[in-house]
This record gives C-alpha cells, structure tokens and sequence, in this order.
DNA sequence: ACGTTTCCGGACAGGTTGTCCATTAACGTC
DNA sequence: GACGTTAATGGACAACCTGTCCGGAAACGT
C-alpha cells in the first residue's frame, strides 16, 4: 500500500528528464510542461507529485544525499578518520556514479538550495570530524572547527566540479582522493612546488 | 551627452533595489514590478535599461567585478604576491564595503551567473600567479595550477562567505586574512591543531 | 529658451503557473 | 480472476508575469 510501481515509475522518470533537461539548457530555463514532456508525464500528474520545479529538485537531491549518507554510515562507525581516506573516496565514487546531478548540484543549478543542502550537510559532518580529533588530542584548534570544515568544503567542492567537468575517466577517483588530501595536510603551497616561506 | 543624470540615477535605483530585494526575498521570488516598484521606476523604464532581471543582475556584477578589478590593479603592479597579502585584504574590504551585494552573489543567486564570473574571473588572476610563481622558482608544481587555483577560491569564498553571514563586525577582514593565510600555508591539520601524521 | 533624451503609464498578446474535475487505466489484494 | 482502490490523463480555468509598444509629459544639457 506505500508503494505503488506507478508511482515509482512516474517520480523515476520526472527525476531523470530534470537532470537531462537541466544539463541541456540551464534549470532557470525549464518548465514544468518541458519536464512532463520529456517525462512522457501528464502535467497534472506532476503536481499530484511536486508542489513546483523547486519541490521536485529539492526531493531529488534529498533522495541523493540520504543514499550518500547510507554509504557513509558504515564507514564512519568503522574507523576514525572521519572524512578523510575511506569516506572521501565513497563520496568521489557516488559522485562518479550519479555525475550529472552532481554537475547541477554543484553548479548551483535551482534556486541554489540543493547545493546549500549539500554544504551544510558536509559542513555538519567535516566540523564533528575536526572536533571530535581536537577533544581526543586533548589540543586547543587554532581556528574554529566549523570555519574549518566550510573551507574543506569549499575547496573539495571546487575541485570536485572541476574533476566532474572535465573530461569523464581523465582522472581517477583514487587519483583525485590522493590530490585532496596532498592540500588539506600540506596546504597550497606544498602544492604548487615552492616554499612557505613567501 | 554619455551621461544624463536621470539614467544614473535610475541605474542606481534599480541596483539598490535589486541587492535589497533579494535579501528580503531571493531572487527567484522576485517580479520586475517587484523591482522597479521598490526603486519608483516605471516598469517601461525597467526594460530600456535591460533585458529582464537576469541582465540587472549581469550589469550589476560585472560593475562590481570592474571595480574589484580597479581597486586590485595598483596592488598588483607593485607587488610579485599576486593575491596573498595586500590583494587578499583589498578584496576583504571591498566585500565589507558592498556586504549586501558580496552575499547575494555569493549565495548563488540569480541564475548562479553572477558567481560564475566572480568565480571564473578569480580563477583566471590566482591561477597566473600559481603559475609565474613557479617558473621563477624553476619547480615542477605538484598540481596543476588551475586546479590549485580552483581550491584557493572554492576555499576563499566559502569561509569569505561565512565571514560575510556572521555578524558584522565580529572579526576584522585583517583577522580574516591571517586566518585565510594560515590556511593556505600550512593546511588545515596545522588549523585545527594536530599532526599531519594522520 | 530649445531641441533632445528619458521617463511615464497604460495597454497588449503570449506564455506559465497552479488548480480543478470527470474519465480511464493500472494496481494490489483477496 | 474479479473487485475496490489509487494513480494517471486530458482539458479547461483564472491569475499572474513577461516583454513590447505607444503618445504624452517631464527632465536634461547646451
């Protein structure tokens, strides 16, 4: 009685024509009867479904997310390295997988709450991590672990819509995993070959 | 004859009316009517001036980015920093200057355009400076420079954003780019107090 | 004071939104 | 396999927003 495969079919294909309608010619762009079209969905079906365009992106990337975090799950309970290592490199490989959406979530696509979800999402998780180290080794954070853990995301974000935009198999998840975590341990300048000294 | 005194001022209005606007409301929500109403200005007006509400927003950040640009040059010319340093700070205070428009850019609104060009425009300066840095050092950079240069400003403007949502006042832009410059040296494990060793 | 440019306000068609309803088809269950 | 329930359909609806046009009024620079 909660799942009806009519339903699951109708709300699968309203997904997939909003990330290929949204890919082809810009979010901002699209009306609900493109989507529908594209859907083969009648209009008034959608709106049995989604109050407007935002709800179903919302619901989309809420569906999104909660399958990332039952990746995570495991992970997390198992080991302590928080977002580093294991969880960074689940988190490449689901991007990899649904790489679309991530391109239009991560391009700030909608009216930008999908991404702000995503952020604040990852700000919530990274912040703990950087806490929860600090408390066990018993050491004073020299800078506030959120403001941390909103740089991590910025900069892992770029990167990640950088990797995404790129050429698809240009570089592994395993490649790019490595690349990250080169510039939050050893900062910029490590990176780019020369000295911290100026 | 380039300048008639009407046409600024009801550029001015519309600009002033739009940053308002989308803070009140976001920009999605917001009407033409909604716009020129707050900047008492016909809407027939509106539309000699620009194309729709997407144009406004275009003008406007490419204004802003224009005189960014003017504020950075001299500091530029005199100093091999490329964006560490005085650059870094100039940008801070111009954001404390314009707070209002720096966070709605920021947030992604409009179509998101208007951070691209913050953000494509950003890419293009510290990028260069990445790469003329290591040619004078004759080092191999480990990392591609854009890529690098992708992570400084995905990392900057996310913590510049935060700083921006917070209360004002609460921490110099002075702090902030200490902050920022620690970041960018020694990486976020030094930040937040514990060993890079894992 | 004069010619020019901008602003005004009102009107227009065209497109989009969100809602409704009666009808048809697919579904899960017994 | 038949039955009651639930979802999908197509069409119609008012309300709103968009972008464009115009003649007349007002402000501008010289």
């Amino acid at each position: 009685m909660a799942e009806d495969r009519r339903t699951r079919r109708t709300r699968r294909a309203l997904r997939d024509a909003l990330v290929a309608l949204v890919m082809e010619r810009g979010y901002a762009a699209l009306t609900v009867e493109d989507i529908t079209e594209r859907a083969d969905v009648a209009r008034a079906t959608f709106y049995s479904h989604c109050r407007d365009k935002d709800a179903l992106f919302t619901r989309v990337t809420t569906d999104l997310l909660q399958e990332l975090g039952e990746r995570l799950q495991p992970l997390a309970d198992k080991s302590d390295t928080g977002f580093t290592g294991e969880p960074l490199l689940a988190l490449l490989h689901h991007a990899e997988e649904e790489r679309d959406l991530y391109r239009v979530i991560l391009r700030g696509e909608g009216d930008g709450k999908p991404l702000r979800m995503f952020t604040e999402e990852a700000v919530r998780r990274i912040s703990a991590v950087f806490r929860r180290r600090a408390e066990q080794n018993h050491r004073e954070p020299r800078i506030d672990p959120e403001v941390i853990a909103r740089a991590w995301v910025g900069e892992h974000f770029a990167v990640m819509q950088w990797w995404l935009e790129g050429e698809e198999g240009r570089m592994p998840a395993e490649g790019l995993a490595e690349l990250l975590l080169g510039l939050s341990r050893h900062g910029r300048y490590w990176a780019s070959g020369f000295d911290p000294a100026d």
